[in-house]
DNA sequence: GCGATCCTGGCC
DNA sequence: GGCCAGGATCGC
């Protein structure tokens, strides 16, 4: 579910939690914990204080003062709520973090289908995470410049640009919406090669990707279906998505009608008409 | 590279 | 009941 804009726009909801120190943590028997313990991730950060949340990718880090950090990924269904203290447990719970009580919050990791991941890393820079040191640079890390793009895109010559923008190892934070909207302000085919596209061609498709990050950042996240920020409000990015979700209907723009094409086994929106 | 797979829930 | 869903991994 939440691409880069929704995790930083989570990121930003929870700032209020910088300074406060965890108190409890308590996992569900179901919690989707990865590469390490219920009981190392409660060593690592009962104790500590939140000093840094910081957005890598599609992954959200709770960091201590020592800069271990807890590595949150919601996967399609996750949320992390800040819930008065008596708030009943969700469903789907499957970690709550109790903070001291100078703030009467905690926070719930609420998680359906539980593709989410918790995991831990113990540097700053996340060089010990099996999750972070896959990731390539963000889209909207302003060291990200085309030529290293392009770089990066060659080394998968076969991949359509729907597969290259997906994958999080060639850049990271770009999910099926902000992929498909990508694609379409570039004016490229969701369905073209990677190895049949111009150098010029993948730059604007960069280019694209930080505008619509950028955009979806702005308007605190697209909610379609039920992503929340922290306090639990809707972002309104999906009220400026230009083919996502729009099959049969005009691009937001009328610029062309709206395609939907199964594609790698998810839905590609896009305009036949304008992108080539 | 691509399809199947992990899950639950909402909608038609 | 069947299809669909903001993701990522694991096999052929």
């Amino acid at each position: 579910m939440p691409e880069l804009p929704e995790i930083e726009t989570l990121r930003r909801s929870l700032l209020p939690l910088l300074g406060k120190k965890i108190t409890q943590i308590s996992f569900s028997s179901l919690a989707p914990i990865e590469t390490c313990t219920s009981k190392q991730i409660k060593k690592t950060m009962v104790g500590a204080f939140i000093t840094k949340l910081i957005q890598r990718g599609k992954y959200l880090l709770m960091q201590n003062e020592r800069g271990q950090s807890l590595v949150i990924h919601l996967g399609m269904s996750g949320k992390l709520l800040c819930f008065p203290k008596k708030n009943p447990v969700q469903k789907h719970t499957h970690m709550k973090i109790k903070l001291d009580h100078s703030s009467d919050l905690e926070l719930q990791y609420i998680d359906a289908r539980r593709f989410g991941t918790l995991s831990l890393s113990n540097t700053i820079e996340g060089k010990d995470n099996a999750f972070l040191k896959k990731l390539g640079p963000d889209y909207t890390d302003e060291k990200l410049k085309a030529k290293e793009f392009i770089l990066r895109s060659r080394r998968h010559p076969k991949l359509s640009l729907k597969a290259l923008t997906l994958n999080q190892s060639v850049a990271a934070g770009l999910g099926n919406i902000y992929a498909c909207e990508s694609l379409y302000h570039a004016k490229l085919s969701p369905f073209r090669l990677v190895n049949e596209t111009k150098d010029q061609e993948l730059s604007e498709l960069l280019k694209a990707a930080k505008r619509c990050l950028s955009l979806g950042i702005q308007h605190g996240g697209a909610s379609i279906r039920d992503y929340l920020n922290g306090h639990g409000h809707r972002g309104v990015m999906q009220d400026f998505l230009q083919v996502y979700d729009r099959e049969g209907l005009p691009s937001l723009e009328r610029k062309g009608i709206v395609k939907r094409q199964v594609q790698n086994g998810r839905s590609t929106f896009y305009c036949p008409d304008i992108q080539k």
